[in-house]
DNA sequence: GAACTCAGTTAATGATCACTAACAATACGT
DNA sequence: ACGTATTGTTAGTGATCATTAACTGAGTTC
């Protein structure tokens, strides 16, 4: 029996599954990315990961629970994220500009896990599909919160479609070509100007 | 013998034919924006239409032929309307707003194709993907054409990225929820106007 | 109105997978 | 060392689904 649940990687057994597991779900944002969920077969999942098929029952229950394990980590990565630069405090336009440049280090360190975010979303069960948006909407009130303080004049409505836009134009680095021409950390200011700008921006 | 391949429409069962077309490439639209499109078998799709699975083969040559026809036709659209919008003349600024204006209706009027591509781009088989990513590149064209009068300092890199990442911020409406309490008018002059300020915000 | 075309039907067929079963080998705990 | 737990293996199994076959009936043409 094992000791105690929270014991982490307690022997050299718990560390190779904990390994294999990260391996497969490393894997499978890779192929999910790049041929969609339905185009991998547990064949293909397990074959990147050097095991077969059936093996990645002993890591999860099944397929979707592969694509749950996504995208809750990374919802819950994201909500994360931002709460750490919105507890550092600071006025509106500073915590806004902190989620921004948090969102787009995001955006541009993993393009892929947010492809299958936005690609695959749907594909989810009903239960799942309801945690991961109920992460999805506390992340994104981290943003309307501050968004009310620069814009008192417009609605809810409104300002979580600001919130939106901003969200589709800095994934959009998910899903255009990454050339290797132009540095990362140009394309990173661009993208914090850009959105910055577009989300202060007042419309009259 | 067909008298004239041009002849639209010469006789009822042709009359017919166009029209059930359109139906199942409507009812193809709204499926895979739901469903995805691994997740519509054509029976379903059939189904939607009134008739049943194999009778689609009568209109498409197979499952992957819908998903072309849908892909090559609103690529098709965009740049046609691109186009008009760019032939009307004026300044780099004024250009480049009326792109935005066109590109902002599309997205607010035919937000589930605007999905469907964003989404399944990538299953498209190989020969056809090229196919619309040639669209694609001269849609985004009229787009960069203008950008780099308004950025000259700017590499073609950078102006292509500025580009991808307003398609982005538009097409989001695609993706958010459609709250029926906020206006179509209201939200299009607020996109217009976001998107405005993300393109010709200067970066330094 | 006779010959033909063609959109539709239902009934196979065949491939692809997700998932299960039965078994093998190795690590773990005592 | 011994019994157990656990990760892996290879063979099924069953469902789903794209596609084909054979046929039907109505519209089209001459």
């Amino acid at each position: 029996m094992k000791a105690n649940g929270k014991d982490l990687a307690a022997t050299d057994r718990d560390r190779a599954k904990a390994q294999r597991r990260e391996d497969l779900l490393a894997e499978a944002t890779r192929l999910f990315a790049i041929h969609g969920y339905a185009g991998v077969s547990l064949e293909d999942l397990g074959a990147a990961c050097g095991i077969s098929g059936p093996a990645v029952y002993r890591h999860f229950s099944g397929k979707p629970a592969v694509l749950i394990a996504l995208l809750v980590g990374v919802s819950e990565d994201m909500l994360e994220g931002g709460r750490k630069v919105t507890a550092a405090g600071g006025g509106a336009e500073a915590i806004l500009r902190r989620l921004i440049a948090f969102h787009t280090d995001f955006a541009l360190a993993r393009p892929d896990i947010i492809q299958v975010q936005d690609r695959h979303l749907v594909t989810l069960p009903a239960a799942e599909l309801q945690l991961v948006r109920k992460l999805q909407r506390s992340y994104i009130a981290l943003w309307t919160d501050q968004l009310h303080q620069i814009h008192p004049e417009e609605t809810n409505a409104v300002i979580r479609f600001r919130a939106h836009a901003a969200f589709g134009l800095l994934n959009s680095t998910a899903h255009s070509a990454h050339s290797p021409r132009t540095s990362k950390a140009g394309l990173r200011k661009l993208l914090n100007q850009m959105a910055a700008s577009a989300l202060f921006t007042r419309v009259g």
